[in-house]
DNA sequence: TGCTTATTTGACTTCTTGGTTAATTAACCG
DNA sequence: CGGTTAATTAACCAAGAAGTCAAATAAGCA
């Protein structure tokens, strides 16, 4: 099975690495071309298409075409989606933590510590 | 250069694997032993592992020891540090359209597009 | 037309990751 | 003690990621 990462996979992927974390940083200033981004850095031009390309896979970024220039845009709303996993789970967890069921913790943390699970609902 | 990954480095890492967020997910409803985590998986025991060996570095859980079994433990508080770099750049981002810098946007993505840069504050 | 600038593609290398099987450590149970 | 269960470590492999250099493409400019 080859290429079956869902966008959320390919979102944190892309978040990952801190080179592509800069860039999306200068990127929320304003507009830049290849060359722009790729000023800071001790890297290629080429590595720094690879990580546009990333970027760019995962809905971060777009690129329109502007003479030789390929000025990459930051996409607002792309964030949107992990914020919201991120969200989700803190509920979630917080949740869990409120009912108090995690003071038995250390005592015996033997099978059956958990709720009886009948469905995996993985709700991803 | 080996080994210099932020914490949120690995955070990120950590969560763009859905097998770890699944794991994460089952974790959210209670502690569990690496075989009740690793039950709902078409995956060896070693590999369970080694994803909870990830999950671990990131500190996204802690495992204590109990008789024979390691029961997992989701630490909810280590979301936080994810939470708020998407919190931040979500807030950052929303403040540069606001300033309608963008309605530019099209007519020359050109160099000079964005504000003048002096110090690279790539504020992480 | 031919030169220059901007960027991507291709081919290659190296390191990492995700997974496996087999063997090992730990701790319980009879 | 000896056997069973829980989990990890070790050794290995295939695929992917990150980076390089060299060449190709695309579009302005003289």
């Amino acid at each position: 099975m080859t290429a079956a990462a869902s966008r959320l996979d390919d979102m944190f992927i892309a978040l990952a690495d801190p080179t592509r974390r800069a860039i999306v940083a200068r990127l929320a200033r304003g507009d830049a071309t290849v060359n722009e981004l790729a000023a800071p850095f001790d890297m290629t031009l080429p590595g720094i298409s690879k990580h546009l390309k990333v970027l760019e896979r995962c809905g971060l970024i777009t690129r329109t075409r502007s003479a030789q220039f390929r000025p990459c845009h930051l996409e607002r709303a792309a964030l949107d989606e992990v914020a919201d996993w991120i969200a989700e789970n803190q509920r979630i967890w917080s949740q869990r933590f409120d009912k108090l069921d995690q003071h038995l913790r250390g005592l015996q943390g033997m099978p059956g510590t958990a709720p009886p699970q009948h469905g995996e609902d993985i709700h991803e």
